[in-house]
DNA sequence: GGGTAAAATTGATCTAAATTAAGTTTTATT
DNA sequence: AATAAAACTTAATTTAGATCAATTTTACCC
């Protein structure tokens, strides 16, 4: 018991995601003070809202494990699935130019964040420039992954947009320190599916073969990658990908 | 043409789009402070471009009259459209996270922009957290932007796409304080084609029938709708047109 | 202003994915 | 552990849009 609290307590400096978070460009005395402002929540369970749609703005999040779905509703009722967000990510800079969140975000996993209030974060971001810069960048890193999901959209193969999907979610699992071939992913086929403007059966249908020519296996919300190269081919974009992966 | 070269020289607190702009919740002084480190550039040319991708980041900029397309190149060697750029938008803060712009920007017509050098802006910015504020709510309102793309793309229907981008630029240039009935759009069918996943043969079908049930004509760069109301049926989503269009 | 190239249109055919529907497996709940 | 509810899979059919191909229109340039 005594780790899981160590964890929860866990400050930004000694935090297994600094690299990828806030604290990145910040020197000690400098995580020490954005430390002073962060709200380390207890963890919420799968389902659980971290905001919703409407609701007024207030703080950003930053995920440090499991991860959530960022959906809006849609005029015939049902969710659109707009993005995923890992360990590392931020969440609900999109409310920055509305002032109320313009989605809602829902666990997929058992789930822990970060809460920055944004009041104290503008506050100590004009004492701290590098804070306000790293603020920047990340939420133009947030425009950079919207396009991607555009990107995958626009593909019109749906073996294409699944393959690269796969390979997006890879990528960022190595970049948090993961391994790039085995991981759980909490989602839903039906989930990807909406995600990925395909049908939950077209979906299924793209994981059997794949499964079937021995590139991977995704069963029981665990992913498993066995042939990188030939889900590269599949995906038919190679440029995205960081050199590491590719054994 | 001394219209012309005053309009040219126009500073932000005369400009027609300070509404939309950097200007917004400024004080005097504060949009005076803003004035001496924009640069106001002569007009580029239709194909003219404003930076390129993989360039070094240097300057956010904010279009004036005219317009961009966005695009990145593919592996395949072709040009993905990653978004259309209007009076008011700004242009370049993707390249905020990487240090490099991650895209090429295209004049679509003979087009004006604002320069405003990064180094200046988050100096200036520094002084006025105004500025700062309204900077980050512009990116923030990018990324909302780049939503609105995904979701055109998560369409399935071809029409639904069509309908809701025309819907869409529609609303863009109300808030401009231009028609939202009759308005230029410089861009090419294919280039639409491309940027909504579709193929040319398909915008160009779909575009004969809307023309054939009198719900609009786009030609010769001229767009003029003449049945909101069934247009908006068409896009299935009533939900992100502000009242006013609705007539 | 005439000639050329690019773009847009229109029609015929083909194909990948949606739909429909029935079964199976997994997960949640009592 | 038993049961119910979701989620997932698999197959047959349908369909919207891609592709292919030919023509007309528009834009561009000397």
């Amino acid at each position: 018991m005594v780790t899981s609290i160590q964890v929860f307590n866990a400050n930004c400096a000694e935090c297994g995601l600094k690299k990828l978070c806030f604290p990145i460009g910040l020197d000690q005395s400098e995580v020490s003070r954005l430390d002073q402002i962060v709200k380390r929540k207890s963890p919420l369970q799968k389902g659980d809202h971290l905001f919703v749609q409407g609701e007024k703005f207030s703080s950003i999040y930053a995920v440090r494990a499991g991860g959530f779905k960022v959906t809006s509703l849609n005029s015939a009722g049902d969710d659109r699935i707009l993005g995923f967000y890992l360990p590392g990510d931020i969440l609900g800079a999109d409310a920055l130019a509305t002032g109320e969140y313009v989605s809602s975000a829902v666990a997929i996993d058992t789930t822990t964040v970060c809460e920055i209030p944004y009041q104290d974060l503008e506050r100590l971001s004009h004492y701290l420039p590098a804070l306000n810069q790293q603020l920047l960048a990340m939420i133009s890193k947030e425009l950079i992954e919207e396009r991607m999901h555009a990107m995958l959209l626009s593909r019109k193969g749906a073996e294409e947009r699944v393959a690269l999907f796969l390979l997006w979610i890879s990528q960022r699992q190595e970049r948090r320190g993961y391994s790039y071939n085995s991981f759980r992913l909490g989602l839903l086929h039906r989930e990807l599916a909406v995600y990925l403007g395909l049908t939950p059966e077209t979906v299924s249908r793209v994981l059997a073969k794949l499964t079937e020519e021995e590139i991977l296996i995704w069963r029981n919300k665990q992913v498993d990658i066995f042939n990188l190269e030939r889900l590269l081919v599949l995906a038919g974009e190679t440029s995205f990908i960081p050199k590491k992966c590719v054994v």
